[in-house]
DNA sequence: AATCCAGTCAACCGCAACCTA
DNA sequence: ATAGGTTGCGGTTGACTGGAT
């Protein structure tokens, strides 16, 4: 729906804008059978009529399952504050060391508050500075460059090679590092308390964050990305009718592969969590599609449509707003992530801001 | 109740970095 | 070495929303 710039003269006939539930669902489902190796060639692939640069974006910042939602914690605003003193508004790095925030969501943030709040400190710090003269006058955090931690620098490195979660899916240690880049791992991040920032990245849950991929749902295999282990949930062409709010009529060729059943390309469950995981996955699509329960209680329902098309009468249900909403609602990021999240508990008990 | 306005954030663009042939 | 293609990053935009008037 128009937002954001004009659109530029070689996406004619692609859809811009917002996101419909239906154009989510069908990336999602994409993806989860495919993986995104080639961002260009997805759109086509899937059946969307978008351009691989908008699957991306909608795919990094919104659909990836292992985004966390809602308010940023005061620690997570406070890690924001500091990263940025530190790196400046390279916002995909500090998005790595905020698991299940994405660097545009950072930005966002900091735009719209955080820099307000750290102006005034900034006064404060400023005047503080003025007797102190050598004391703490680094960086815009605030913070005090004290306490070296002689660990920050590794941790740090792990942290990004372990716990990342922005959309640059290449902090693997291994690629597109300008060399002008600011090297948090060669950093003397003094005045970090690196434990601080992980603030939502438990260690024990670490582990479960892909090292190397934009997403967490991919692995990283002697280096080598593999395809995303996501449950594989099977559509079948009547759902992609009910989805779309096409007439029951034969599928498109276009939503061929998007459909077919994946015999090669998807990755298999290997173990008890991967398989839990899956079952969350499906089970969260099957209740964001309709179809949690006895099938024909939900298929070709009309409500179904308009559930789909974010209008759903389905009320106080869980599922009464659109299909990928929900998907968020019941899934909180790291909490959510596959091999770790319980569906039945809500990460904090309330819904996400917005 | 209607209008205004500021804040929020999803999505866009251009460019730089990286990859591959 | 390099040219062309792809991906990722950071800045910007503008629709949407809720509070204030």
């Amino acid at each position: 729906m128009g937002r954001g710039r004009a659109p530029c003269c070689a996406k004619v006939g692609l859809n811009r804008g917002s996101w419909t539930p239906q154009e989510d669902m069908r990336l999602i489902t994409y993806i989860q059978k495919h993986g995104h190796t080639n961002w260009r060639a997805l759109p086509k692939q899937a059946g969307l009529l978008r351009c691989g640069k908008s699957c991306r974006l909608r795919w990094i910042n919104y659909l990836r399952p292992d985004l966390k939602r809602g308010n940023f914690t005061a620690d997570e605003e406070e890690t924001i504050i500091r990263l940025h003193g530190l790196l400046g508004n390279k916002w995909s790095k500090i998005a790595a060391c905020l698991p299940g925030r994405t660097d545009n969501e950072i930005k966002n943030v900091w735009n719209t508050h955080l820099k307000k709040n750290v102006a005034p400190r900034e006064k404060q710090k400023a005047g503080a500075a003025g007797k102190n003269d050598d004391g703490a006058a680094s960086g815009d955090a605030g913070t005090p460059a004290t306490a070296a931690s002689s660990s920050a620098s590794s941790s740090m490195t792990t942290n990004n090679n372990s716990g990342r979660s922005d959309n640059s899916g290449d902090h693997c240690g291994t690629s597109r590092e300008p060399d002008d880049a600011i090297d948090v791992s060669l950093l003397q991040l003094d005045d970090i308390d690196v434990s601080d920032m992980l603030v939502d990245a438990p260690p024990a849950a670490q582990p479960m964050l892909s090292p190397c991929s934009s997403s967490s749902l991919t692995t990283c295999v002697g280096g080598v990305e593999e395809l995303i282990e996501l449950p594989v949930i099977e559509i079948e062409p009547e759902i992609w009718s009910i989805i779309d709010g096409e007439s029951a009529g034969a599928p498109d060729a276009s939503r061929g592969d998007a459909t077919a059943p994946c015999t090669g390309t998807a990755a298999v469950s290997t173990s008890e969590a991967e398989e839990a995981a899956n079952d969350w996955w499906l089970e969260n699509l099957e209740k964001e599609l309709g179809l949690w329960g006895p099938a024909e209680d939900t298929q070709a329902h009309p409500e179904l449509l308009d559930h789909i098309a974010g209008f759903s009468p389905l009320g106080a249900l869980e599922l009464e707003r659109d299909p990928v909403s929900t998907y968020f609602q019941t899934a909180p990021a790291v909490d959510h992530l596959p091999f770790c999240y319980d569906h039945e508990q809500q990460q904090d008990g309330s819904p996400p801001s917005r």
